[in-house]
DNA sequence: GGAAATATGGAATTTTTATTCCATTGGTCG
DNA sequence: CGACCAATGGAATAAAAATTCCATATTTCC
C-alpha cells in the first residue's frame, strides 16, 4: 500500500496495534483516523471529548506510540500539513496544478469521480421529484400488508435483495423472489389478497418481473412499482408506482438514487411500526 | 474583488490601516499576508519570532484590530481553515444536524427527504475522502486478476449481489459467495494464488467475510476489503482497503456511498480493460 | 534640545494546556 | 471467589503560552 507522508506511516503503525488496544485507545485510535486533517488545530481536551476519553487517555495513547505526549505526536500531524502547504504555494496555486495535472487519456480518479458526480445529481433529482403522496401510499400498502413479495433481476436484483434483507427485521413476513433454481414461478405462486409485490424493474423490463406483477395483480395482491415512469408495462398493474430516473455516466447506470429510495422506504415503514430503530440497523452480533 | 472568507476580510482591513502602523507591527501585517495558510498552527512566539518582534508587539497587533488578544486573531485564521477543510462542518456534524432538525411528529416525507439528504451528504464525504491511490491499486489488483471472487453477508450482500452482476459483463470469471445452502467455505474453497477476492463488511464484521478473507489470504489471492476504517478486522488481510463511511439516518445506515463506490470500481475496470461500455450496461434483450 | 507621545522589549503574571500521579474500577485467570 | 493486573478518571502538578505591566528607548514636534 503507498504510503506517502508521516501521518499516513503513524496511522498504518496504530491500525497495526490496533487489535491490541484497550478500549479506549481504540476509540482515540478511530478519531484521530477520521479526523487526521484537523488535529494539528486541536487541544488534548479536543481530541479527548472527541474520544469520550479522559485527556490523559490520549496522553497515554501517545505514549504508547513511542512520543513523548500529547504534543509531540501532534507535531507529526502539523508538520506533515505544513509540509503540503507551504511548498506548493497558495491555495489557488495548488487548484490550478491538480487541474492542469489531468492527463488527456482519463485516469481512475477522474472516472470515479465523474461517477460519483453522476450519483449527487441522481439523489439531487430524487429529492426534486420526490412525490409524497405516491410515497405515502406506498408506506400505508406495506403497512397493511400480510406478507410481502419482492421481485427483480439482473441489474435490480442486489435491490430487492437489499429489501428483503431490511424488511427482515420487521414482524412482516417477506419473500424475496430470487429464482433460485429457475423457480420463479413457483416462488410467487402463493402470493394472495391482502400480500403485497414489491417490483423493481428499469427499461429493458425483465420479464419475470413483468409476470410477477401480473400475477399479484390478478391474485388482487397489490403491487409496490419502483421502475422509471408512468409508461412502462410496470404501471398497468401497480397500485402505487414510485419513479426514479437514475443518474448516468459513462454510459452506465447507477443504482444509488434507487437504493436510497427503498431505504428512505422501509425506514418509513419502520417508524410506522413503531420499530426501535437499532433493530433496523442490525439485530446479532453479526451484521455485514 | 471578491470577498470569500472572515480571513480575506480581515487582511483587508489590515491592508488599510497599514500606512498608520508602526514599524513593527507593519512587520507582523507582511508576515501575516506571508503565511495566512499556517497562522492558525503557530504560537505567537512564532509569529514574533517570524515578524523579528516582541511577542507583545504581537499581542498589541491583534489588540489594535480589535480582538482581545493573539488568540481570538488567531481563532479567525483556524475558523476559516475549518471551514474548508469540512465544509459546513464535518459529516458528523452535518449529518447531526439533519437528524436534530425533525420536529416532533415524523411524517414519511420528513423520513424520506432525511434519508435522502444524509445519503447526499454521504456521497459529498465520499468524493471528499476519495484516495485515488487505493483506487487505482484496486482497479490494477483485478484488471490482473484471474478470476475474482465476491464475498458480503447481510446488509452488504446486495452489493456483493451488485457488483458479481456486473462483473460478469467482463471476460473475468467470477464467483459470487453467496452462502447458497451454508456454503460459505466450499465457494471459497477454490480460491487461489493469482485470484482476487473483494470483501465487504462493516461493523459489526460478519465472520463468513472475515473467514474468506482470511483463507484467500492464506492462499496469496489478493483481497480488497471495502470497509469503514483502517482499523477494522478486515484491513489485516487486505492488499487494497478501500474505505466508505456510509451515513446514516433514524439509527439506520445507508448503502448508497459503498454501491456508488463499487460501481466506481466497475466502470473504472470496464474503461481500463476497454470494454465497449454499453456492454457493462447490458447486454441482452431484457436488463432490469 | 527637551517635553510629550509613542513604541519597544524584559520580566512578571495569568491563563491555558499538557502531563503525571494515584486511588479506584473492572476484568481475567488461577 | 479472590488476587492480580490492566485500564480508567479525578485531581494535582508541571509546562507552555499568552497577556499585562512597566521601565526604557525612540520618535515627534515645538
Amino acid at each position: 500500500m503507498a504510503v506517502s507522508n508521516a501521518v499516513d506511516q503513524f496511522m498504518l503503525r496504530v491500525a497495526d496495534e490496533f487489535e491490541s488496544l484497550p478500549r479506549q485507545l481504540q476509540g482515540i485510535a478511530r478519531y484521530l483516523e477520521q479526523h487526521r486533517s484537523s488535529i494539528m488545530l486541536q487541544k488534548v481536551n479536543d481530541v479527548a471529548i472527541g474520544s469520550n476519553v479522559h485527556p490523559s487517555a490520549v496522553v497515554r495513547f501517545a505514549q504508547r506510540f513511542g512520543y513523548s505526549g500529547f504534543s509531540e505526536m501532534q507535531a507529526v500531524f502539523r508538520d506533515a500539513y505544513r509540509e503540503r502547504a507551504e511548498p506548493s504555494g497558495s491555495y489557488q496555486h495548488r487548484i490550478r496544478r491538480v487541474i492542469s495535472e489531468r492527463p488527456e487519456r482519463l485516469d481512475e480518479t477522474q472516472i470515479a469521480r465523474s461517477f460519483i458526480d453522476a450519483c449527487r445529481i441522481g439523489l439531487d433529482d430524487l429529492v426534486e421529484r420526490f412525490d409524497p403522496v405516491r410515497f405515502r401510499a406506498a408506506v400505508d400498502l406495506l403497512e397493511q400488508a400480510e406478507q410481502i413479495y419482492i421481485v427483480a433481476v439482473r441489474r435490480s436484483f442486489a435491490i430487492a435483495s437489499y429489501i428483503a434483507y431490511a424488511l427482515g427485521h420487521t414482524q412482516k413476513r417477506v419473500h424475496l423472489v430470487d429464482g433460485l433454481g429457475g423457480m420463479h414461478r413457483e416462488q410467487i405462486n402463493s402470493i394472495g389478497k391482502g400480500d403485497a409485490l414489491i417490483a423493481i424493474s428499469f427499461p429493458p423490463y425483465g420479464k419475470e418481473t413483468l409476470f410477477c406483477t401480473r400475477l399479484a395483480h390478478q391474485r388482487k395482491a397489490k403491487v409496490i412499482a419502483i421502475s422509471e415512469s408512468d409508461l412502462g408495462p410496470l404501471a398497468t398493474h401497480a397500485n402505487v408506482l414510485l419513479k426514479v430516473e437514475e443518474a448516468s455516466a459513462f454510459a452506465f447506470r447507477a443504482l444509488t438514487s434507487t437504493i436510497c429510495l427503498c431505504q428512505a422506504l422501509f425506514v418509513a415503514l419502520a417508524y410506522r411500526l413503531e420499530l426501535k430503530p437499532n433493530e433496523g440497523a442490525h439485530t446479532g452480533d453479526y451484521d455485514a
